[in-house]
DNA sequence: CAATGATCCTGTCCGC
DNA sequence: TGCGGACAGGATCATT
């Protein structure tokens, strides 16, 4: 459930952490988790961070030895900067060293998580196609409108293809369809350029809201400290019974996931 | 190409 | 109290 605000905020969690630190390795507990570039370089570690950035829900910690980690949560991923870490811990699917015995443990009961250590140049192989960031200028109504136009799917499944717009979530998806008035199940060749423009505003107002608090704390996702974000308290439809007006919510299924909306709101 | 559905996985919750 | 089953969902793959 870790969606763009979430991602964004173990990225800067993780900037603070690795500052001035050495990457000495990595080290994966389950089968799956750690993927390994078959062209990358023999003398990866040690390595300093050079860069760190996020693509979508993608976090890449590019390395000063031409390598890249990228790190994806999944559903109940999460990173832990451990000082002085002992025998992996039950859920503990993989390690990445620092340096003075210290380490980020990579936390993950549902084992979807990935990390990938891969050769710098082989980048673009190990990332799938990704829509324009929803934050950026290039995700503009006239881009929705266009990218929704000929589609006949349900608005909330195509919000939540990455191809279209990279970054987006269930519990995102389904808050912005209720501010914007707008029933997840419609198809997207139904949405106007009217509806384009407010989910384009509405899109980028809950993420800024969202990052401005850490992200949504629901089950699992927890900052790098450990400490929880605070949006769940900010949810008017996901896993609510009642919208803010006080009318009982729906709840139907969209692409497998719970799609929450106010049958009087949202048309 | 587009749409849909199954799959992976385990902690948690519910009903009986 | 215990057990079986439903549920949670991001990305990928298979099918139509």
């Amino acid at each position: 459930m870790p969606e763009l605000p979430e991602v964004q905020t173990v990225l800067n969690g993780l900037i603070e952490v690795l500052q001035d630190k050495t990457l000495c390795g990595v080290e994966s507990y389950y089968p799956g988790t750690l993927i390994i570039d078959p062209e990358l370089e023999d003398d990866v570690f040690p390595a300093k961070l050079v860069q760190a950035e996020r693509r979508g829900k993608y976090i890449i910690l590019h390395l000063d030895s031409a390598s890249i980690i990228i790190v994806h949560l999944r559903m109940t991923g999460k990173l832990v900067y451990e000082p002085k870490p002992d025998e992996p811990h039950r859920h503990e699917r993989a390690r990445i060293l620092l340096s003075a015995q210290d380490a980020l443990r990579f936390i993950d009961p549902r084992t979807f998580g990935k990390i990938t250590l891969l050769r710098s140049s082989n980048l673009s192989r190990y990332l799938p196609e990704l829509g324009p960031e929803p934050l950026s200028d290039a995700f503009d109504a006239a881009y929705l409108y266009r990218s929704l136009r000929h589609r006949k799917a349900p608005i909330k499944n195509l919000l939540l293809d990455q191809r279209i717009v990279a970054g987006l979530g269930n519990i995102y998806v389904c808050e912005l369809l209720f501010r914007s008035g707008i029933k997840p199940d419609r198809p997207g060749a139904k949405i106007t350029r009217k509806d384009s423009r407010l989910i384009a505003r509405h899109t980028k107002e809950i993420l800024r809201e969202a990052l401005a608090l850490g992200g949504t704390s629901i089950s699992d996702y927890r900052q790098i400290d450990d400490k929880r974000g605070e949006f769940q308290n900010f949810l008017r439809v996901y896993q609510k019974h009642k919208c803010p007006l006080g009318h009982t919510l729906h709840n139907i299924k969209l692409g497998g996931r719970s799609s929450f909306f106010c049958p009087i709101c949202q048309k």
